[in-house]
DNA sequence: TTGTAATAAGACAGCGTTGTCAAAATAGTC
DNA sequence: GACTATTTTGACAACGCTGTCTTATTACAA
């Protein structure tokens, strides 16, 4: 390799300020017993040649990196840019690097792909998102390998692992208890992919707020879709060629309930007159289509956010809680009528 | 550091196959001069404990680093998580690293922050998304610092930058063309951001169309707006309270034509029977606003791919073209009508 | 067989940091 | 002023790999 002087180094500082290397680092590093006078010494120097340590030389010297992936299997570009946004902004704070990996899902090869992943680039924590933190084989490897993570949205209960939730099911519930204030007692309940399981407590909040209020609803009000728009409108066919139809249904994300509305249309419904419609996620395009679609919004950048910094405390050794649960709220926009009493 | 043996070393490799290190080296390198018993001897050794070399031990005695930086600046969600899975696809085919940077196109503090993330993590190549690409600045820094690069999608007509561009322009003039067949003449366009200069591109197309077919555009047909879906009302607002409306409104981009239908509907217009819409960029919502609107599709995941392609070709030396172009396409649907003769 | 060229393998010194341990400087005590 | 305790600094060996240069091995021709 060609010493051609391109970037600083500490032998430089060092020389500079005529102190050792170790001193240097020290300073750097904000370690204890260097003297002040040291310290602003050196720092001048660094400052004048603006010098910056080589992370890589760190990292082989230090014996593990600063480094912090993000496994994501293409939810929508919306949930992941913005989810990505507050990692980004968490990590940078504290000086981490952050590696984003997609997975695929149904591969085979994906728990060996991410193991690859981990010991190539010698992560040293993960932060998963929605499905892949649901698979528990993942899961298992991850503790297998001993290695440091974070699962965001986890469907299951009771997961043992640190974890960043929402309040998915309260606040279906009280979007539930918003249509039936509403005066709607026939409502749908459009579920979304089995696999993601984190959307079945969407419907469990569904269910919680019906219960309640005493409203017993029919199996032919129930559907399944696979959180596509496509989905969405083959649900809302057979919702709405039933015999009594509805009159409000609960898609458990936007692109269905989108779904939803464009079958409703066609079907010469009016959107809120003849039926409700509310949705999940608060994609941007909720504000978009006609009516404005009423929907939850998650605060994903705040969960990416949170994700990092618990991440970091662990790494950092910290010893806060280690499971958190973040508000998703209501947002009420057209497409919900008064029923009449 | 503790030395628990945790992950396999070259050293263990080495050992375990009685070979040197340095052929341990050429092995994982794919130097030539090995015997294919070696390759064979020490390759099986490899597997066997699944070694993993090191990257970062990699880097400091390459003395460069594999690691690309992708800047961006907030554009949609959709636009940013698309061209990243086409960048990190390639680049994770190439065993590059991709650390992705979010920037603030009007900070201050950008040129520094983009010179200490270069400096920092000895990024060694860059690839930057509109509106980034048009920062003149911006780029003589890459000159400066003499860091490799590719600009996607930048304005100005003849940069003598290695650049991933589409043909915007015609895409604009087939649309339009599309338009006048279909019986238009007094069709309205609405301007993306001004800072966005790549945008222009598309008026350009569309003059370029008019001016072919001998059709005058008045001033008042011209609005400029901001790239956001309020922006596209308010200039909707505009041009449907001018006393002979347009027959059709061309939109920079799909959010501002969502804004101009939005805007039609409430002045009980139908779409596209009063009024025909096109967008631009084939987000998402476009099929799912009614009607699904009539756009024109980039190809974003092969751009981020070619623009990785590119950067990695001018790292190891390769002398491919630089600049290349692709193909954006008309995605028809139902948002234009066929104008009375 | 011997000599020579080509090929294969190895020794060893970095790369730019940090950790460990030892040495030097300073402060504090009587 | 002599002697400890404490704080501050420095020397030097890792960390796990690659580049350079040397040596050993093989292939081939005469």
């Amino acid at each position: 390799m060609k010493k051609n002087k391109s970037v600083a180094t500490m032998q430089d500082v060092a020389k500079e300020a005529k102190v050792s290397l170790k001193t240097v680092s020290r300073v750097i590093n904000k370690e204890p017993n260097v003297s002040t006078k040291t310290i602003e010494k050196v720092q001048n120097v660094i400052d004048a040649i603006d010098y910056q340590p080589n992370s890589f030389a760190q990292t082989l010297a230090r014996g593990k990196t600063k480094i912090i992936g993000l496994l994501y299997d293409t939810p929508s570009p919306n949930y992941i840019s913005h989810i990505m946004e507050g990692v980004l902004t968490q990590c940078y704070k504290s000086d981490y690097e952050v590696i984003i990996h997609p997975c695929r899902f149904n591969e085979l090869t994906l728990l060996r792909d991410v193991e690859l992943l981990i010991k190539r680039t010698r992560l040293s924590g993960i932060i998963t998102t929605p499905p892949l933190s649901d698979i528990e084989d993942l899961i298992k490897l991850f503790k297998e390998l001993n290695i440091p993570r974070v699962l965001i949205s986890p469907g299951s209960e009771e997961v043992d692992e640190p974890s960043v939730k929402t309040n998915d099911r309260e606040a279906s519930r009280q979007m539930t208890n918003y249509l039936i204030s509403k005066g709607h007692r026939r409502i749908a309940f459009i579920k979304g992919h089995p696999s993601h399981l984190s959307v079945n407590d969407r419907a469990k909040g569904f269910f919680d707020s019906l219960n309640q209020a005493n409203i017993i609803c029919p199996n032919e009000l129930i559907e399944s879709g696979l959180n596509t728009y496509q989905s969405g409108m083959d649900c809302a066919k057979r919702l709405l060629s039933i015999k009594d139809i509805p009159t409000a249904i609960f898609a458990a994300n936007d692109e269905m309930a989108a779904g939803v509305i464009k079958v409703a249309y066609k079907n010469n419904l009016k959107i809120p007159k003849d039926l409700s419609v509310v949705g999940f996620d608060d994609t941007p395009m909720t504000k978009m289509i006609s009516p404005p679609l009423s929907t939850i919004k998650q605060p994903l950048g705040l969960m990416g956010e949170e994700s990092a910094k618990n991440l970091i405390n662990q790494l950092e050794g910290g010893s806060e809680e280690r499971y958190s649960t973040m508000n998703s709220t209501l947002i009420i926009r057209d497409s919900v009528s008064e029923m009449e009493p």
